[in-house]
DNA sequence: TGTTAGTTTAACTAAATGGTTAAACCGTTT
DNA sequence: AAACGGTTTAACCATTTAGTTAAACTAACA
């Protein structure tokens, strides 16, 4: 592994979990097993080896479904394919959207300079869910919706997991994770009853 | 309003916005237009401050609802008076929960000096969803995953406003408004269609 | 083998930051 | 008005931290 390799490792598991404010130079050069001036050398300035790790963070956890959605044409396959692949690579993942979040909500002009370059899996999915509604498959509901509602319940219990095993689970980490083995299912259960089309 | 009152307020500004490690006593002491010294005079140190604004926007997230749980005893009345009051709550201070969040994702241990000295209203709520299971009138679901369900659909949006507002309104700040000035009807009807009784 | 370009390090600098101190201020009591 | 307790301030201190520098090291190559 280069030097260079090893940087952007430990860069991007210090930044991540410490955030920019609270990740130093000196911990991420420790943990990289340098010398702190040589995190200068390679990258001119805490910012700019900040900038590198987080675009690759938010190019990560905007993924690129795309492909799967061309070859996805029914709303409910979409659905039962995304949330356990999204569940899964979030639980192995746990401190991605936090970090992301956190960052976004210091500064949110950083998305100005990622979400331009970038192209996203959503419209696609906005018209099958819109189509799904004029042909009657799904109750009436705006994509925009949809889409928030399934990323709420997948995102939200990983990134609030200390408040809810402190408040939900009185501390008991097994109780939590009990819960979240089943949160896949669960979650399509819940959004596929609840877009299901009205009977009167 | 007295000096102690001020730096409160400013720190409770401060701290929100930035949190612990983002935050510098100077900008708090600027902000309450008072001497940097004070600060320290009226709370020996930022740790203390910091733990008293914690504490305090913490009670103000996790809000006593126990009262009106003990007035209500039909589950659907109780999701219609939830949902947009804490909808309301929560957009009336957007940056809140995102705090709250970060904070307890910092340090795990900082919820065991609060989670124990305070009556959450879940215990209540968590019996009355067990026994609209039993009288049939939900479908089955797990109190512990309807609770966060609900949580999630409210809380995320708001805490995840600059990454929404970028990847699903392309940086169109009106959309998201918009967008959410429907968010707790939108809530309600997804919550309630999620718990119907299954026909067959 | 000596030169060179790229890499790594120890030592250093300047600024920021949490915290301290001693003196000044101010209203109340005697 | 002198003394007193609580409040406020300016100046200071020690530590941390991002960033710099000059020298040492290393491998490739002339």
């Amino acid at each position: 592994m280069t030097t260079e390799e090893s940087i952007i490792n430990a860069a991007k598991e210090v930044f991540i979990r410490k955030g920019f404010q609270g990740a130093k130079m000196q911990e991420i050069a420790d943990e990289a097993g340098i010398n702190k001036a040589l995190l200068h050398y390679y990258f001119r300035s805490k910012e700019k080896l900040f900038e590198q790790i987080f675009s690759g963070a938010f190019q990560q956890l905007i993924p690129a479904l795309s492909k799967k959605l061309d070859e996805t044409t029914d709303l409910e396959t979409f659905i039962r394919f995304f949330v356990p692949f999204y569940t899964n690579f979030i639980q192995k993942n746990p401190h991605l959207p936090q970090f992301i979040i956190h960052e976004l909500n210091q500064n949110p002009d950083r998305i100005r300079n990622l979400a331009a370059a970038q192209v996203f899996p959503f419209p696609k999915l906005s018209r099958m869910i819109a189509q799904a509604v004029a042909e009657n498959k799904i109750r009436p509901i705006e994509h925009e919706h949809l889409i928030i509602n399934m990323l709420s319940l997948i995102i939200f219990p990983i990134v609030g997991k200390p408040m809810i095993e402190g408040v939900i689970f009185n501390q008991n980490t097994e109780s939590y994770q009990n819960f979240m083995a089943k949160r896949s299912d669960e979650v399509i259960e819940t959004i596929l009853n609840s877009i299901k089309p009205q009977k009167n």
